[in-house]
DNA sequence: TCGCCAAGACTTTTT
DNA sequence: GTCTTGGCGA
């Protein structure tokens, strides 16, 4: 009999899908259907396994992954899965520990705040210490705090070994008090207090790992400690725990991410069934050696076989450029010549590069070239400064305790308010023990009157104008529709004059605003609240590839301009990767660090496992960094077999020249 | 307080 | 090369 579920597995895929009950770790290679064995698991556990979907929780690292499992599996059960748990890590998290809050220091309404906000905070926190910003980075104490929250560690818990560990402990010590006085949790936060709340509540842990029979992770190796720790006490009870990953593909050690969680699962859980899921789908043999012969040199991994019914395939082409012109020309030249045969279209294509930076003299080469292109990911919707000043008004409706958004939006036009006046509020309400957000209200409310009209100075009345008019908002978020709370602001703070300058840019700005509108259209019946969550929430990758799902009429076909880290989820015919260049690729802060250097193979591999049937290694004699001209050094990612007759060949290279001089 | 100019920085960015 | 930041004058 025909079983759609199970029919159209391989082997090993069937394996895993229909595994028993327990800890199952998958291991799935680029291009061996990772995400196919994901939901047909979903749905052989609801569908032939009887499991309730509100028995299950399945967790991704975006939403659009999390969206399209949803809608696969409800589409191959019979059964209704609206019960299911099912998105990413930090969403499950933001639910759990609202319907938690009575246990935590934060009320359920609190407020998200993104990567921008924390180092505004962290900036605050600094200046408030009276802490050298040339001496300690902002940006990169909030990477430490970051740091120390993936790993667990409280502000009192981060080791002080030397003055700058000790500078990071006490700004981080004062951010924390400073999100708690906002009602604020950050990114990293979602995660650590769900793995918090798990572990120190032993009801609460009891609560929620008995109601999950099944927990199902995909992206594992991308999993931080306090995600890892947070899995663990889900599936405490019932210990069946289903991962699917691919240490290989590990690219976000940077944030936290530890693809040593797949040997910290196999040692948690002895027992536990290892499928190595080998078969590609995707790419030629060629290929695939080539990839086998850069990954093959990282340790602390399950070596994998991948092999493809696809046959050898077309050699890898390399290109030395004599400059950064040249490598941009190269790769203009060879998709134009394909796009004259008419046999392909440009979307067939992808470039791909280390940095963003890369992307410009490429993209300059394609509008010269008349070749229609497309960038993936690098300008984030979300952190344009326009939809960025919407969202801080909404969140200061929403909670006038956030004193970032007030701080930002305060002198939005510039009406008069600055850096003087805003401290004079601080200071004042700090004295009074409430928010700045509170005094900006009281004051509105009661002008000359307010206790702390006279500690404001010159500005005062200023201050009041704009706390009259938060305060209206707040009483008009109860009567209006979000868009029209949001039309209204707009249009009381004069805001598409302020920004819309009716140049090219100020134009764009202004469609953005209107996107941002548009997108709060759907959010109509949930409200302001929900909106801000999901702003908080689903971000910037999730919009940009949903267009990519609707690929529309064939002549608005282009070429995919893309970071590697931004590759990852895709695939294309012919892929480019260009800046093959020591310094670059590697990157040149990776040098000194054997882990760095696993980890930027690893990036290389998820590159070269992206292309289906033809792969271009692209690199540069000089390229210009910075104003003046670089000589590159061609060293270790350029070692790597063409043909994929051997794949040990790339080890087995001639020791590197050494590195050329700069003129 | 705001807007302009010069100086300095500059890996990657699932949430 | 280009974006952000900080200092200074109007």
């Amino acid at each position: 009999m025909a079983d759609f579920l199970l029919d159209d597995l391989n082997p090993q895929q069937r394996l895993a899908v229909t595994a028993a009950d327990g800890q199952v770790l998958v291991l799935a290679g680029p291009g061996s259907g990772k995400t196919r064995v994901l939901t047909r698991r979903l749905a052989y556990l609801i569908d032939r396994k009887n499991v309730p979907a509100y028995d299950i929780i399945a967790v991704t690292f975006t939403n659009k992954a999390a969206r399209e499992m949803e809608n696969r599996v409800s589409n191959l059960v019979r059964a209704n899965i609206d019960g299911i748990w099912l998105g990413t890590f930090h969403a499950m998290c933001a639910r759990l520990l609202r319907r938690e809050s009575a246990s935590l220091p934060f009320t359920s309404n609190f407020v998200i705040f993104d990567s921008d906000d924390q180092e505004t905070l962290v900036k605050r926190a600094m200046r408030e210490l009276k802490i050298d910003e040339k001496m300690h980075r902002p940006a990169s104490v909030h990477a430490a705090i970051s740091a120390a929250k993936n790993d667990l560690l409280g502000p009192t818990e981060v080791q002080t070994r030397n003055y700058r560990e000790e500078v990071v402990a006490r700004v981080y010590a004062l951010y924390e008090s400073m999100l708690r006085t906002n009602n604020a949790v950050d990114f990293d936060d979602l995660l650590l207090w769900g793995a918090k709340l798990l572990r120190e509540n032993p009801a609460i842990r009891e609560k929620y790992a008995s109601k999950f029979h099944h927990v199902l992770v995909d992206e594992f190796q991308d999993t931080n400690l306090a995600q890892y720790e947070l899995l663990q006490h889900l599936s405490s009870l019932h210990q069946n725990i289903f991962v699917v990953g691919d240490e290989d593909q590990s690219i976000y050690r940077w944030r936290g991410a530890d693809y040593r969680n797949v040997l910290r699962f196999e040692k948690d859980f002895p027992k536990c069934e290892k499928i190595l899921l080998e078969q590609n789908y995707r790419s030629t043999q060629v290929i695939l050696d080539a990839a086998r012969g850069v990954i093959d040199q990282n340790h602390n991994r399950t070596p994998k076989h991948l092999f493809s019914e696809r046959g050898a395939g077309n050699k890898i082409i390399k290109y030395d450029g004599v400059d950064d012109h040249a490598e941009a020309g190269f790769v203009v030249d060879t998709i134009a010549g394909y796009l004259g045969g008419k046999k392909s279209k440009a979307s067939d294509f992808a470039v791909m590069y280390r940095t963003n930076a890369q992307s410009r003299l490429i993209e300059e080469a394609f509008m010269h070239a008349g070749i229609p292109y497309h960038l993936v990911g690098a300008q984030r919707f979300y952190g344009r400064r326009e939809v960025k000043d919407i969202i801080c008004f909404l969140r200061l409706v929403e909670n006038p305790a956030d004193e970032v958004s007030l701080q930002r939006v305060v002198g939005v036009p510039p009406r008069g308010i600055g850096e003087k006046t805003i401290q004079n509020l601080q200071a004042a309400a700090n004295q009074a023990g409430i928010s700045s957000g509170e005094a900006l209200l009281d004051l509105g409310r009661s002008n000359e009157k307010s206790v702390f009209w006279p500690l404001i100075g010159r500005s005062a009345g200023l201050l009041a104008d704009f706390g009259a008019q938060l305060a209206e908002w707040c009483t008009l978020k109860e009567k209006l529709s979000l868009v029209n709370l949001f039309e209204r602001i707009l249009l009381d703070v004069g805001y598409e004059n302020y920004i819309n300058d009716q140049t090219d840019e100020g134009i764009d700005r202004w469609e953005n605003v209107e996107e941002l509108k548009r997108l709060a259209l759907d959010f109509q019946e949930r409200g302001l609240t929900e909106f801000l969550q999901n702003l908080a929430l689903v971000s910037d990758q999730d919009t940009i590839e949903d267009q990519e799902e609707q690929p529309q009429a064939e002549d608005t076909s282009s070429v995919t301009l893309l970071t590697l880290h931004a590759a990852k989820w895709l695939e294309y015919r012919q892929v480019f990767i260009v800046g093959m260049d020591e310094g670059i690729l590697p990157h040149s802060r990776s040098r000194d660090d054997p882990e760095e250097m696993a980890e930027e193979r690893r990036l290389f591999y998820v590159g070269i496992t992206r292309a289906k049937d033809q792969l271009y290694l692209v690199r540069a004699e000089r390229r210009s960094t910075f104003g003046d001209y670089d000589y590159g050094d061609p060293r270790a990612f350029c070692r790597i077999s063409t043909t994929g007759s051997s794949s040990t060949r790339a080890n087995a290279a001639p020791p590197a020249e050494p590195a050329r001089k700069r003129i």
